[in-house]
DNA sequence: CATCGTGAGCAGAGGTGCGG
DNA sequence: CCGCACCTCTGCTCACGATG
């Protein structure tokens, strides 16, 4: 964006300012397939990645931009040696967390299959996966997981004490905004109590729509994503949990209503869009952005745990309570999160406490033994 | 003037299917 | 069952405007 100031020195040259040649190799990635002509490779990306890649292929070209290269001068895909990759990468390099270097360069090979389909791209390939395997974390989130009780809890408080503010008929009147922050302390506990008990993906839990995705069927009320809209393509379909069912109601009927009427400063610049059926709204009937969520989490769980407990997290929290209560019943956890494997729901968020493990590991190992004394003595027993 | 909410843009991941 | 190929998503920070 014109107008605003750059953040970082060497951001991501933007689609405009790309030469014409890089241009139109992009074009021709984007390109939709018809009956005489396929498709470029990125047509079928999602939105995301296609940004994604737009943007690796944006850095790469400020970068060399940086190091004096003319670009005009030389094509696209002869520009992208393993020389100039490395000292992009060892650039990259300084200063990122690994897993955002090897992000960018998932991307930009990605991009580079796509943009030049022609080429051998292997040893891109190569260097990706050998930074792949190095890379580690940065974030320790194990340190940051609550118990999925503890999250139920917080929203359940949160929405009892904000009922009791808006019981009282005297805060309508005399402190229209305490009853505007009680609202949304409501909304914000119904989502809390919610994503504990459903830990959707953020995207599919800020896109619930009344009608579309919240559907009342009898006395149930259901919660349905179609393949399209889910990131793993398959479609979600599951209840919305009892116990929140009246404050559901009450949300509808009373909070969100409150939510949608409060006055709110209005950007000129940037006009809100309206909430029109989706569920979770901010003051002022906008739609609640993720931004808006991270606040509210931010807000609550600090408060409360003293420490930020994200969105996502929510779903490592169920998986791990699940597995640290019921180990048995891990694959609960698996159909929770909308795992097609186990090994996912056990690969990234069954991060027991390494002490229960090792007690774990020994109750198991008792029963086993145990086990097999029966075995022997049974077999000793039927013994002529 | 603290608080709230917002979009933009970069940072930092999370996730699945498949083949060997 | 592991690792690769190929995606897709969330988190953080910032600047900003309005409101009580």
């Amino acid at each position: 964006m014109a107008g605003l100031p750059a953040r970082r020195e060497h951001a991501a040259l933007p689609l405009t300012q790309w030469p014409e040649q890089d241009r139109q190799a992009w074009d021709a990635a984007n390109r939709q397939p018809d009956f005489l002509v396929p498709g470029g490779h990125a047509a079928r990306w999602r939105p995301a990645s296609q940004r994604n890649a737009e943007r690796a292929h944006g850095r790469w070209l400020a970068w060399l931009l940086e190091q004096g290269v003319a670009l005009a001068n030389e094509a696209p895909m002869a520009r992208i040696t393993p020389e100039r990759f490395t000292a992009y990468v060892a650039f990259l390099r300084k200063g990122r967390a690994p897993c955002t270097v090897v992000g960018y360069l998932s991307w930009f090979s990605m991009l580079c299959k796509a943009m030049f389909p022609e080429g051998d791209w292997r040893w891109l390939h190569q260097a990706h996966n050998n930074l792949q395997r190095e890379a580690r974390p940065t974030r320790d989130k194990r340190s940051r997981m609550v118990p999925a009780q503890g999250l139920l809890q917080l929203g359940h408080e949160l929405m009892e004490h904000a009922g009791t503010v808006l019981d009282d008929a005297s805060v309508a009147t005399t402190q229209p905004r305490q009853r505007v922050a009680a609202a949304r302390d409501f909304r914000d506990g119904l989502m809390i109590a919610l994503l504990a008990l459903r830990p959707l993906r953020v995207t599919n839990f800020l896109g619930i729509t009344i009608g579309r995705h919240l559907r009342r069927s009898g006395d149930r009320v259901t919660l349905s994503f179609a393949g399209e809209e889910t990131k793993t393509k398959r479609p979600i379909e599951t209840i919305w949990p009892e116990e929140l069912l009246l404050s559901l109601d009450r949300y509808l009927a009373e909070v969100r209503p409150i939510l949608m009427a409060a006055k709110v400063s209005v950007d000129p610049a940037r006009p809100p869009r309206p909430a029109g059926a989706i569920l979770w709204v901010g003051q002022g009937g906008t739609p609640l952005t993720p931004g808006g969520l991270t606040k509210a989490l931010q807000r609550h769980t600090t408060r409360h745990f003293g420490h930020y407990v994200n969105a996502h997290l929510f779903r490592d929290c169920l998986a791990t309570t699940v597995a640290n209560e019921d180990p048995d019943h891990v694959h609960m956890a698996q159909h929770m999160l909308h795992h097609t494997k186990l090994s996912t729901t056990e690969r990234s968020y069954i991060l027991t406490d390494s002490r229960l493990a090792l007690r774990r590991h020994h109750d198991l190992m008792a029963k086993l033994r145990k086990a097999a004394r029966q075995r022997l003595r049974a077999r000793a027993e039927n013994a002529p």
